[in-house]
DNA sequence: AGCAAAAAAGTTATCGATAACATCCGGGGC
DNA sequence: GCCCCGGATGTTATCGATAACTTTTTTGCT
């Protein structure tokens, strides 16, 4: 049923490379012509072959991968909305994986991307196996790294960073006269090697800070389990029966930090007068709490839109900026 | 910096047709051969060129298609999850867009993925231009349709029934004694064309089941604005401005529905005692309130895995089935 | 009318992998 | 010694679009 363009020109009477020309809306051709092969490709629905296309370019033009950490985190979900309507306005095409936060899989994925010749690939993090730096460096196609800043990015990075995020909460919550704090975050998923805290920095950031004006971190519970509700909520228990003189709590995120609200609750302990807690992300569904959670609101889809900008000013040949800083925003609200 | 076959064959001293036959792992060559080829492969650093035989066999064999409504969607984002685990293990290569609700962007986005030569497509949602079917029809590759179910798909459906998790809800709803019941939707995005309410059929199956019991649908209040809380919380006032004496309302979905009952708090209406409240969904954040909201669940992730499975056995040759019914659950929940 | 210039159209080569077919070579059977 | 067989390897054609180039036709001008 698919018809190329020899088909479309032997109906027309006219040379394949005639109708490559109209149908890309070029120049060098009659009107008549024009409308003659117009109608023709109409009327056999013909869809061009970019894989033609890309396989004669060597590499395929429109092509973009993106590799976030989880799929069903809201926070990507959001970041992968900016960068998809940024992109699919310009005609480009997302293919789209997930490392499950292994750098392993991430190197599997970029192996597999490679193989297609992306125009460009958007990789969330800035941690990557030396497999992966080499697959990508060996290429031609720009990367943008998004969500952790870094200062050295193996070509641009747009995002922010997470120790100032924790240092800005630390402040915060000192400004308010909070003395004791503890802290709850989530491991990453193992992959054989050693899991890495997620969100690391914003832990190291929050403690510096902390220590630095004199009141220093008095504890801290890391889950071995995925950064949600309930993570945060036996994460308070487990953090507050060792420590249970802390004044404050930061999460990892909100979906934590609402559950360490929910154990508070069930404790009978008040917030914020008995115990603060803040969290991390603006997750939208925290509008839902009586009171507005303390939290540091990251600018998701500005990050992907941002990253899909820079990625195409590069691919057009335009020097986009290296490093784009994508400020977050600490809101206040009444739980810390 | 990119090698292929050819220089690896120049390097070993073979032909090209040597080396693919050494890289596939086929058979029809020496040890030595082998050896020497492999070697020489993985010091250049070789990745295969799939877009050259995707050309060749003028189908990509391992791409695959995916659009979703929304790329924000808390629920979507599982069933890409999904999707995602059961395809990208087997080396399938997801490319994904998002439709913002309107079946005019489906179409823009399957003939730009049409163009790739898929292998296999999955969308979501039974309503499609007569282009996309078209598009869809003249080409051989298979399509699981997903979410709503449909008895005469084009070619796959994997999901459930919005009317019957609507009638489902009626059915609880008046057996806990309900005798007033109002609804409160939202409107797709417009796009030029009459905006279709959002999960539409939920509606008939509630209006439907409620009319045969005897307690017809008093109220219902339809937003043109996103199906978050907000449009939750504004849709029940408007609704109760109308209609005060309603004793329970069925949400679009579990967001709305959050919203409803914050409205309903503000108000000091007690939750259930003076109204129910009743969403759709399954959001796990919902397990943040303090009591648990009537809804209805619906398995995300198996509706993915189960799209991907029966999409790679139609791929493989198998005869996959035609229908996968997932079935919902509605949870009861004490709110409503 | 004649001729140059511009417009319209055609030809050829190319990209990488692979299926299908062709060839080469050594060893065993007669 | 010759032939056949099969394992190892090489050769050719192919997929669709397009860049670069060439040829043909038309137009505009004197």
């Amino acid at each position: 049923m698919k018809s190329n363009l020899e088909d479309i020109a032997r109906a027309a009477g006219v040379s394949k490379m005639t109708v490559s020309r109209v149908l890309r809306g070029g120049t060098g051709f009659s009107d008549e012509t024009r409308d003659k092969v117009e109608k023709i490709a109409k009327a056999v629905g013909y869809v061009p072959n970019r894989l033609a296309v890309a396989f004669g370019a060597d590499q395929s033009g429109t092509l973009v991968g993106m590799c976030v950490p989880r799929l069903t985190s809201g926070l990507f979900g959001h970041v992968l909305d900016g960068v998809d309507r940024a992109l699919s306005r310009l005609g480009y095409q997302l293919m789209i994986g997930a490392t499950n936060h292994s750098a392993d899989e991430e190197e599997a994925w970029v192996r597999q991307v490679m193989a297609w010749r992306p125009a460009g690939l958007i990789l969330s993090g800035r941690t990557h196996t030396p497999g992966t730096v080499d697959l990508l460096r060996a290429s031609a196609a720009p990367v943008v790294e998004i969500w952790d800043l870094t200062t050295s990015p193996i070509d641009m990075s747009v995002g922010f960073s997470h120790f100032d995020c924790g240092a800005e909460m630390a402040q915060f919550l000192i400004r308010r006269g909070r003395r004791r704090a503890g802290f709850v975050g989530a491991l990453a998923q193992t992959d054989g090697r050693g899991a890495d805290m997620m969100g690391a920095a914003r832990l190291e950031g929050f403690e510096a800070t902390l220590s630095r004006a004199g009141h220093p971190l008095i504890g801290h519970e890391v889950l071995h389990d995925a950064p949600g509700f309930y993570a945060g909520y036996y994460g308070l228990e487990t953090l507050l029966a060792r420590q249970a003189d802390l004044d404050v709590v930061y999460f990892h995120n909100d979906e934590m930090a609402i559950g360490g609200l929910a154990y508070a609750q069930s404790r009978g302990l008040r917030v914020p007068e008995d115990i603060g807690i803040a969290g991390w992300g603006g997750m939208e569904a925290a509008s839902i709490l009586p009171r507005r959670l303390t939290t540091t609101v990251v600018p998701t889809t500005a990050i992907g839109k941002a990253a899909a900008e820079a990625l195409v000013a590069r691919l057009k040949g335009e020097a986009g900026p290296e490093v784009t800083v994508i400020p977050t925003r600490l809101v206040p609200g009444e739980t810390g």
